[in-house]
DNA sequence: TCAATAAAGGACATTTTTGTCCTATTTATA
DNA sequence: TATAAATAGGACAAAAATGTCCTTTATTGA
């Protein structure tokens, strides 16, 4: 509703990542794809993306997979990602659909729409893989339902 | 980036409309799509659909065109707006995109994501038309660039 | 009453997003 | 070195969103 399908995929699926990169477990696109409930060689796709991004990194071959670096669960934040898949308009973009956001000449919802914005742009800018794994890793949320 | 084109030119035709309608003046599609820079026949649906919510006033024949009561321009809220062209789902959807955003099995995002949604809502919720068609009667704000 | 005007609405077209399938490439290990 | 397992990537397909066109309906005013 705020993001792409496709970057719902990829959020869920860099997180499925990072938790089980956690123990140590690099996992394949089919296992990712079955645990957080999305089209199979659609989530390849996304990986593909995030992996040139250097959000993932995956080898091929035999017990190749999916896995994300311990250090890199910190410094990925979730704005990385949405940036990657999304491209940058949710940040940049007028709410109203003007050519342009600018404050010199504003659309009717302009100063309202900045503060939310820029909540929402604070808060993927802060959060890290990290903080969203260990979140599943104690069991207190889900990515499937 | 936020709202759909249709519900970005939805919302940008009502506040135009209130403003016309402060003047006590009728307005055609085609000055709608006009002067909010909007595709012509997109626009009429657009309209179409505000009308059977009783957003807008429409009038057939000659002299027709949209118009919005003065005191519509009060009780009608963004809100409105919004559900009637895009549905709840801004409100009631679950930002990674699970079946239903539920607080007893959340996802990763879920807390962070509830207050940025909650603003919306409360911005949403608390904009009139008015509110929004003074600022443009004023000159301070613009619907097209 | 008739012609002109404007919205309503159905059918269709285009574009974007989402999703699938197949082949190529890389790599571990028997 | 051969085989099998895994990602990479191109081509294609389906669905949804966006946008267009044309006919119908209502209404005004000459
Ligand atoms: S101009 Fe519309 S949000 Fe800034
Ligand atoms: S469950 Fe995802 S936002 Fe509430």
């Amino acid at each position: 509703m705020m993001f792409s399908k496709a970057c719902e995929y990829g959020i869920r699926a860099a997180v499925y990542i990072a938790l089980q990169s956690l123990d140590g477990r690099r996992v394949s696109v089919s296992e990712i794809a079955e645990e957080i409930d999305s089209p199979i060689a659609f989530t390849a796709k996304i990986l593909q993306q995030l992996n040139r991004n250097n959000i993932v990194h995956s080898v091929k071959g035999p017990t190749g997979g999916f896995e994300i670096d311990r250090e890199d669960m910190d410094t990925v934040k979730l704005s990385m990602i949405v940036k990657a898949i999304d491209g940058d308009k949710i940040y940049t973009g007028c709410g109203l659909g003007l050519k342009e956001c600018n404050a010199s000449k504003p659309c009717p919802l302009h100063d309202k729409f900045i503060d939310i914005r820029s909540n929402l742009r604070t808060m993927l800018i802060s959060t890290s893989l990290f903080e969203l794994a260990t979140g599943l890793e104690v069991g207190l949320t889900y990515l499937k339902r």
